[in-house]
DNA sequence: TGACTTTGATTCGGCACCTTACTATCAGTT
DNA sequence: AACTGATAGTAAGGTGCCGAATCAAAGTCA
């Protein structure tokens, strides 16, 4: 992802040859890509630190979240925003490593229920309060009105924005009604 | 990348827990990662429709912004932010569909030089204008005092970020001494 | 009940990116 | 000229994610 944001007087000179090109708009755009990104791969470097992807945490955290620790895959996935098959993929491996157990939903008998292993909560024990550390280290350089007024401006941009899209099929099927 | 940013007084009650979290920056920081990744989708999205990846488009920019149209791998892989390997696939599917060819350096036998072919000159004619158009729309809900401030706060971020890393071997080198 | 649509989980193939490990070539030192 | 070390490009192998296809089990409605 782009090393350096072309400088703005580039811009300028970039918006000369193509019309449709607003430097200031242009400008926000590539900052905001490059920033998602940086601080995206600060996430992935610290919880490699615990031979676990970004993906593989959210599944933990939104296990360790509910009450009885234990969710179906398809709620995972939505939740997560990752489609099913992803989804299988990241419980396979959470599985091979003993951080979670697959057993059968009494209910359901299409579904199956992911459950935290006693090895799985010892190791957000272990690195969660580092991880939220990391957080705030990042955001350090904002004080809180600055935090808050990042928190709006991003807000404005997301509402403006198709909702992402892995929506896979329950929210398609939820969309079409 | 999670569906929903957790209500701010959900994040409270995860406070109660665990006292490193801090829940404005937990806030900004989980918004930051979620809109950086819903406007990335949207640039996806929009070269898709093109059959091009963001790595794909960015290669041909870099090329286009070069007076000769052409440049070596490697340069081309630091200005993108990528490894050298990457950027042999990317290069190598460029090829592939004719945007690009590579021939060799007289200047040095080792290297060679990538060259936009007409046919990708073309293709970035026919799609760059509606690709600044539509980052342009994404930003449309902001005014231009937002942008800037937007830019400003994202910079501030920026900077007490540790650099990327696809650092790969030149810039490890650079750093060396 | 039987025929339908929906939903849960999985498999498969693909893409983009990474790291690691090579082979050429070049450039500086002795 | 030979030695050393950095650099150019690539191949191989792995990860994380996606979309499409598949199959079993529910749910729905005549």
């Amino acid at each position: 992802m782009l090393k350096d944001v072309p400088r703005y007087e580039c811009l300028l000179k970039a918006a000369a040859r193509y019309p449709t090109l607003n430097p200031s708009d242009s400008e926000a755009f590539l900052h905001l890509l490059r920033t998602g990104d940086a601080v995206s791969a600060a996430e992935h470097a610290y919880l490699a630190k615990h031979d676990i992807s970004p993906g593989r945490f959210m599944v933990l955290m939104l296990l360790n979240r509910s009450a009885a620790h234990q969710s179906k895959p398809a709620d995972l996935a939505d939740e997560a925003g990752v489609t099913r098959a992803t989804m299988t993929g990241l419980v396979d491996t959470l599985e091979k490593d003993g951080l979670v157990t697959r057993k059968n939903d009494p209910a359901d008998r299409r579904a199956i229920l992911v459950q935290l292993t006693a090895a799985g909560r010892k190791l957000l024990g272990a690195m969660v309060p580092g991880y939220f550390a990391a957080v705030t280290k990042m955001m350090q350089p904002l004080n809180k009105a600055e935090r808050i007024q990042l928190v709006a401006l991003l807000q404005k941009i997301q509402r403006g924005l198709p909702v992402p899209k892995p929506a896979s099929r329950g929210t398609a099927a939820a969309a079409k009604r």
